[in-house]
DNA sequence: CTGAAAGCGCTTACAG
DNA sequence: CTGAAAGCGCTTACAG
């Protein structure tokens, strides 16, 4: 079950001990002497901390616990002791005693390594400190198992709670398995999808009706769009806001000017190639990702076009692709990283103390090289 | 300490019970009454599984860890009620008694999110079904906390190992304070920087060589290279068989035409800038990653220059980068995904079982389009 | 080959 | 405001 924890490979040598700080002076107990066969000193326990302290463990139990009900005076004391021996409690026995680990899962299937690593880092940002740790966990919707693999891996890790980016976090399916089992979650998505203290609402369609704009302001009129993955809601909602930034103008989306494309790149080659293939055609071709539009400005060069003298291409997301193809993209800025942090602090309850239920910062436009006025033809 | 376990939040209202199927009949042990705020059955424990196996919990322990000291028709009544309940272990209360956890980190400073998320799938794939998780543990280098950092970390969630990709694994100070702490580690790199247990050694060197030899077939002379970070084995490993596939065609690797990147694209940009202006023109520039080569593409591309035909570019690694210029990246590819899965199989003993000591998949080219013979001048 | 007792480091439930 | 007892679900150390 386990490898490399065979029963007979157990045989354990190190000796028991209390002591904790850095002198190598044994204490006059007996049960103190530390060998520490693996270098290193045994860490305090609470029943270290109390013993010092002068207090019951229960009492130490309370401090670590923020119980309101300690004389200040034992706090102080027994927080001076806690510092002094720099003793942090042991997650694997507080999680046992609470029924309950300090682990947080990411349970993902977004495709874009990109948007992986940031949102790890934005929960990370907002895990610091707090004692929790973040679990991966990829899965796919498609398995036969799916809701079954994330039961295990939730039941068993006993998780304190998960955060579900896209598209996971759009599937009912694993909403209700998670009430069900009882076990705390937060859904990223750019629409309301269940109660406010179960979301993050990203703002996508502010986005794609913020690059609408744009493009009606530089003079286009007809401009092609590319959605994403249709089991994406980001993709509807970006559509969506582009079209917002039409109507306003006074403009109408022509059907014939959005072509299905998949958010990756090579969907984005054969959108692109299907637009500018478009009698008239578009002057300028929105992509519901940078990814799409890297591809669509490759579709482009093949039609031997230049972007933007000839048409303009943009993006979303405004991941490094976006900068690292010819022209530049012209994008709009998602704040990947703090949708992270906030979905981790409202998990773990951070936000109470900060701010109420605050939303992430406005998506941007991020003006760079392949957007421009509408050849005059 | 701990946002949202405030001790007055605690309040807890399950009951407690024994069953775990999903028959809805309480047992006749008043115990067992089961309600289940969370809507969820209690999961068995080795108590139950113990007693509807007629034996001591010992001996479903023994089970578990696969002892031999167990008759096997003893093992074999035990693990029936086993599969018959859906038991599994918890990690935590085994951990606590095992003074070790059942998780796996991931210490990392890479940069690249593409490599990050694919070192994090192989690590998966090596821990799959071995009741393994996956904690991710970004770090900084330049910190000054950051020995300590890591010290906190693997000590308070008692690490059963950890697994150290580039550059991080090239810091020794980081392997002594593993060694010292007694956490297992493994140490991913493109040299043999410790003693066999601790290293999955890639063969950076191998594709450099690889790539130098593409370009001295296809008639490139007067070649220019782009460092990646010095701090970084493998762009030393990189160049280094570069000039080993030079010295093998009887040519020597000039200095001048040595420019210093740092695995960015804007590095490449730079660097690219600096060989293009070399007199002569080297006719080929080989950049130590994907996202140098993107960007001296661009470097090319405002010197008015060709690629491929006016210059070749190419580059390592085969991140989707590679594909989403244009041209699209003549490159190597490297078995990162499958880097990650050896380093956990070795670092939780899997590898023993299957093969001995396996090294990853050889590097290879990948032919695009950014490559072509030299200019005839 | 198997088991009863003690313990891992915490918290809960209950007293005072 | 504080503490002694019991328990979380496992394993170790020791007997037999």
């Amino acid at each position: 079950m386990l490898a490399g924890l065979e029963y007979d490979k157990r045989k354990r040598s190190e000796l028991l001990g209390n002591a904790v700080d850095s002198s190598k002076t044994p204490s006059s107990d007996p049960e103190d002497s530390e060998l520490g066969v693996e270098g290193g000193r045994k860490r305090a326990t609470i029943n270290d901390i109390a013993r010092l302290a002068g207090v019951s463990k229960k009492t130490v139990s309370r401090v670590i616990n923020q119980s309101p009900f300690v004389r200040d005076e034992t706090r102080e004391r027994i927080e001076a002791v806690i510092a002094e021996w720099g003793y942090a409690p042991d997650p694997q026995a507080r999680g046992l005693a609470f029924r309950r680990s300090f682990l947080i899962g990411m349970v993902y299937d977004n495709p874009n390594p990109q948007y992986v690593v940031n949102m790890q880092l934005g929960l990370l940002d907002g895990l610091r400190g707090s004692g929790f740790e973040l679990v991966v966990h990829p899965c796919n919707r498609a398995s036969p198992t799916f809701l079954n693999d994330i039961r295990a891996f939730v039941e068993r890790q006993k998780l304190f709670g998960v955060v579900l980016p896209p598209s996971v976090s759009e599937d009912e399916s694993v909403a209700r398995l998670l009430s069900e089992i009882g076990c705390a979650y937060i859904r990223i998505a750019s629409v309301e999808l269940d109660k406010p203290e179960h979301m993050i609402v990203g703002r996508d369609r502010l986005g794609g009706e913020v690059m609408g704009r744009h493009l009606v302001d530089l003079g286009h009129t007809r401009i092609g769009f590319v959605t994403g993955l249709p089991n994406f809601r980001s993709s509807h909602e970006r559509l969506g806001g582009f079209e917002d930034a039409l109507r306003k103008a006074g403009l109408a989306l022509d059907p014939d000017y959005v072509a299905q494309g998949a958010y990756t790149f090579e969907s984005g080659v054969a959108a692109g190639e299907a637009l500018l293939a478009r009698t008239p055609r578009p002057t300028a071709i929105f992509c519901a990702n940078d990814e799409m539009a890297a591809g669509a400005l490759q579709a482009a060069r093949r039609a031997g076009l230049n972007v933007p003298e000839d048409v303009t291409i943009v993006g979303f997301d405004d991941f490094q692709i976006a900068q690292s193809v010819w022209p530049p993209l012209t994008t709009i800025h998602i704040p990947t990283r703090e949708v992270g942090r906030l979905a981790a602090e409202k998990l773990i309850g951070k936000e109470t103390r900060d701010a109420r239920d605050p939303a992430p910062t406005a998506p941007y436009l991020v003006l760079r090289e392949s957007s421009a006025p509408p050849p005059k033809s």
